[in-house]
DNA sequence: CGCGCTGTTGAAACTTGTCAAAGTTTGTGG
DNA sequence: CCACAAACTTTGACAAGTTTCAACAGCGCG
């Protein structure tokens, strides 16, 4: 259940931004982009967000205006059904866009909550639109983003969809260690960002699932745990334990 | 598990294509053009293509180069991973977007296979991206396109990840309907294009737990089965069905 | 007209969820 | 800086829901 804290949306600090010198250039929005193209890409992305851990960039329901570029730190999205059952749609790291599924509605149809203190730029949408008007690069890569999105949420449908609570959790901890290699970190030891009820809520689990996951992989010596701390001892077995079709 | 069956990728006739006479418009990606923008558009949607019941349209993998607009008929998409297993992504009806997934690699990340006879438009991508260019509502219109899509999938996500068998069939039933209304026809009766294994997969059931609810449904007076031909006789029972928290 | 695909139903097995209790960590305020 | 409370995690026992396996019925296509 997603405590009902009185989650505040922030307010912001604001700070000039250069994509130009940022180092998740590569990962994030200007990726292919000229010097000059780049240029102008900066005339937009022109401020940037603090978000405290725990609190909320945006809520579902509030009108749509800005994507937002993570510039460090971790989110998880979440939708939140009238029943008051809630899932975790997503967790975002540095680089990666949060927003795009705003733009259908102009509402925000999800939550976005900060899981450290975290940075943000901000990227008025119409902006964005008017800009990649002018810049075919641009253009093309920012559909790939929104492409890569639905990609993506396709491999969670088959996670949710076909696969038992460890391969889940296998499938989990690999994608994480990946996304991690692509920021320059250990593809092996890590800091989860989430609680167990978050990685559950993501993986279609209970927490109980989850816990027990862990310590099963832990006695099989594929991963050490302690408490938010992992380190991945055996990334083929993890993937042969994934991919392995039961019986 | 899906049939191995010779499945060929098919030949097409080629028709010119008006949007400005086609009954889908409202539905479709010319949703909100003057009759300028569309003569434009049509200049692009130049051809169409029939594909029969049972064939693909596209294969995860071949090289991504236009979007289709369905104009009669229902399509499914689907993800195989390497084990074999494999998940239905979604079921398209005219007009809807087919393609959409291909675009951030240059490939067809799925199947698209044809379960009636159908003929879509062909959208060459590269000049929906330069005419998009050029008009800024068709931009807009088409970003909106693209993030709908991944809000239904966040959609699909909430289904498989926290509702019970029964609330994923009652969700599954009252969206065709829907989706049956907004293109002129009844609500309440439809025959079901998919087997009860591709409902499954969708919903992330095995075809047995899929029957079985039909039947309940049918013994609390729900919905008439009759085989894919479906009455339903309660919708609000079926929306309270759907998010009533169990216990 | 029959064979194969699709759908239905039953019983048993298995996976995951639920409930409960106790241990651990984190954060806060004195 | 310590103490206490709250939040999070682990583990066990049992319950519930879904899958598996199996048998059979029905429809439709060749």
């Amino acid at each position: 259940m997603s405590e009902n804290r009185a989650l505040k949306t922030v307010n912001l600090s604001v700070i000039k931004t250069a994509c130009s010198n940022c180092n998740l250039r590569e990962l994030c929005l200007p990726l292919g982009l000229n010097s000059q193209e780049m240029a102008k890409l900066e005339e937009i992305v022109s401020t940037r967000k603090r978000v405290k851990r725990g609190d909320l960039l945006y809520r579902a329901g509030q009108p749509f205006e800005a994507l937002y570029a993570i510039r460090s730190g971790f989110f998880k999205t979440d939708v939140i059904m009238e029943d008051g059952r809630d899932q975790v749609t997503g967790f975002q790291m540095s680089g990666e866009l949060l927003g795009l599924d705003g733009i259908s509605s102009e509402n925000h149809s999800c939550n976005a909550i900060a899981l450290e203190d975290s940075e943000v730029c901000l990227i008025p949408f119409d902006y964005l639109e008017r800009l990649s008007r002018q810049v075919p690069t641009l253009q093309n890569h920012f559909h790939k983003v929104m492409s890569r999105e639905i990609v993506r949420d396709h491999g969670v449908m088959m996670l949710l969809g076909t696969m038992r609570a460890e391969e889940r959790l296998a499938a989990f901890l690999l994608n994480l260690s990946q996304r991690f290699v692509a920021r320059g970190y250990s593809p092996a030891e890590f800091y989860l960002r989430m609680t167990r009820e978050e990685i559950g809520s993501y993986l279609g689990l209970k927490l109980e699932t989850v816990s027990r996951s862990f310590s099963k992989f832990q006695e099989e010596g594929l991963i050490a745990v302690q408490q938010k701390h992992i380190r991945i001892l055996d990334i083929p077995g993890l993937k042969r334990l994934m991919n392995h079709t039961p019986v």
